[in-house]
DNA sequence: TGTAAGAATGCACATTTATGCATATATAAG
DNA sequence: CTTATATATGCATAAATGTGCATTCTTACA
């Protein structure tokens, strides 16, 4: 039996570097409407499209793509209620993932780095 | 005087976060290839460009692009020796950036929802 | 000085993505 | 049951982005 089986490899750490990382994730953070939705619900809570659209030059529909997309990727939660389509941030969901990632790329970074790596 | 000067108004923990917020440094997290060139990086350390390229379908000339852009928005940091453009992990930098994001996120989550805001 | 190697840039092209209109679907109200 | 409202979806279009080839630029080396 190995002493060191609790020691994770260079390959592993990076490996769960890789497995942290959600591109659609970051895609959908990339987009400076999405982030103005984002601040939309920061400051006025639980919303639905129409009052998020109200404050926005693009369309209706362009807007609930948005924040289906949004939800998709686990950063907002919805609720249908009669006629409405109700958004909030999903607050837990939306740290834990960035957290999440800050952590593996700091893993990564200091076990995985050569010495020159990081240089200046 | 007022006795909460010190304390910050809804609006200003937005502005800070809007002011944290870089489109173009998550639109730069978002392209699966980028991510495969800093895995690169973080296992072999300050490398030049046909090095990088060598493990990757795409021409030499889109791999300096990424770099270029990766570089632009402070993931990485680049040094011009002899013909060589060498390319290492900013990380002091890229860390910062994540974790300012984190940070004021955070906050605005925490200090501007309304108590439905996260509901679920 | 001429040649080769590494990288950057101009350009064209393909893919992706954002957008808005028209329409469809669902639900509330009269 | 008809109409109005809120949202979702199909479709076409425009803009942004990724890609590769050809060329240029810089620097090392013969």
């Amino acid at each position: 039996m190995e002493i060191q089986t609790h020691l994770k490899t260079r390959d592993e750490i990076l490996k769960e570097f890789s497995e942290a990382y959600d591109a659609r994730f970051f895609k959908t953070l990339g987009e400076p409407v999405r982030i103005q939705i984002l601040s939309y619900l920061m400051k006025n809570g639980r919303s639905d499209i129409a009052s998020i659209t109200e404050n926005m030059p693009q369309d209706r529909s362009v807007v609930s793509r948005h924040l289906n997309q949004m939800q998709a990727v686990g950063m907002l939660c919805c609720e249908k209620e009669t006629r409405h389509m109700y958004y909030s941030i999903n607050a837990q969901a939306f740290i834990d993932k960035l957290e999440n990632f800050l952590t593996q790329i700091k893993k990564s970074i200091s076990i995985c780095c050569p010495p020159d790596c990081c240089s200046k």
